[in-house]
DNA sequence: AGCAAGTTGAGAAGAAGTTTTCATCGTGGC
DNA sequence: GCCACGATGAAAACTTCTTCTCAACTTGCT
């Protein structure tokens, strides 16, 4: 069975308070703040888990580790601040593409990344 | 001095022949069609120089290594192919974006990926 | 409280892409 | 054609991120 743990606990609770996509070593980081004692491999294997259980959902972006946000939102993109390296996460699409594809060409999805300076970073 | 082998002949019309952008991996393929003893060194090696000297950019995609392809074109972006893997060049960029941003925030830049099928996977 | 079984932390190990090492080869200037 | 020096190929090493191992610790049930 699936035990509630501190470490755990910790863990949910820091996506929940950050309001961001989180990457495995932010969510160290934060998490740490209540359970110092909190291990890396700990985060991963949670990770791994809170993805599973529907709770999360990985976030790739080009040449950076995956972030991880809370899964049910509705589609939307996000934001990469070059300073910080925090993600932020857009509400919205206003993407009309997936229209003037090449003939033989079949759009399935898409993914869009600003990139930019966060407000933590002006 | 920089010296033009048969290898590095190779590599430059691999890419002016594929006509999208390559991983390392790829060219190596394509660049063994005349050069067979090519190793994957080389292809790093020349891949860097190539984008030192200006003839390539690096593409940058989410979970994937790197495609490379020949700079100078202008804002665009890519498609990927879900079955194949290769990566296309889509010609212009409908994006209206960077203006519904938060308050705050401050756009750079951004890129867009189509994911699907290509011509060759249907 | 007692205990079985799941969980944890630290470090080792693994995976994947990229770079370095080094002996050998090839190019281009003379 | 000669030769200095850059380039090459194969394998080892390196990076970065992620997973595994295992002894020690917790949790949840009784």
């Amino acid at each position: 069975m699936e035990r509630s743990t501190r470490q755990r606990r910790a863990i949910r609770e820091a996506f929940l308070e950050a309001g961001r996509p989180l990457s495995p070593q932010e969510v160290l980081e934060l998490a740490r703040k209540k359970v110092p004692s909190l291990g890396l491999a700990t985060v991963y294997r949670t990770l791994k888990g809170l993805v599973e259980e529907g709770f999360l959902t990985p976030v790739a972006l080009p040449g950076e580790p995956s972030r991880y946000e809370p899964a049910g939102k509705g589609h939307h993109h996000h934001f990469l601040c070059r300073l910080c390296g925090r993600v932020y996460e857009l509400l919205g699409c206003d993407l009309a593409l997936e229209g003037p594809l090449p003939p033989g060409f079949l759009a399935e999805g898409h993914e869009v990344m600003v990139y930019g300076r966060c407000p933590e970073c002006t």
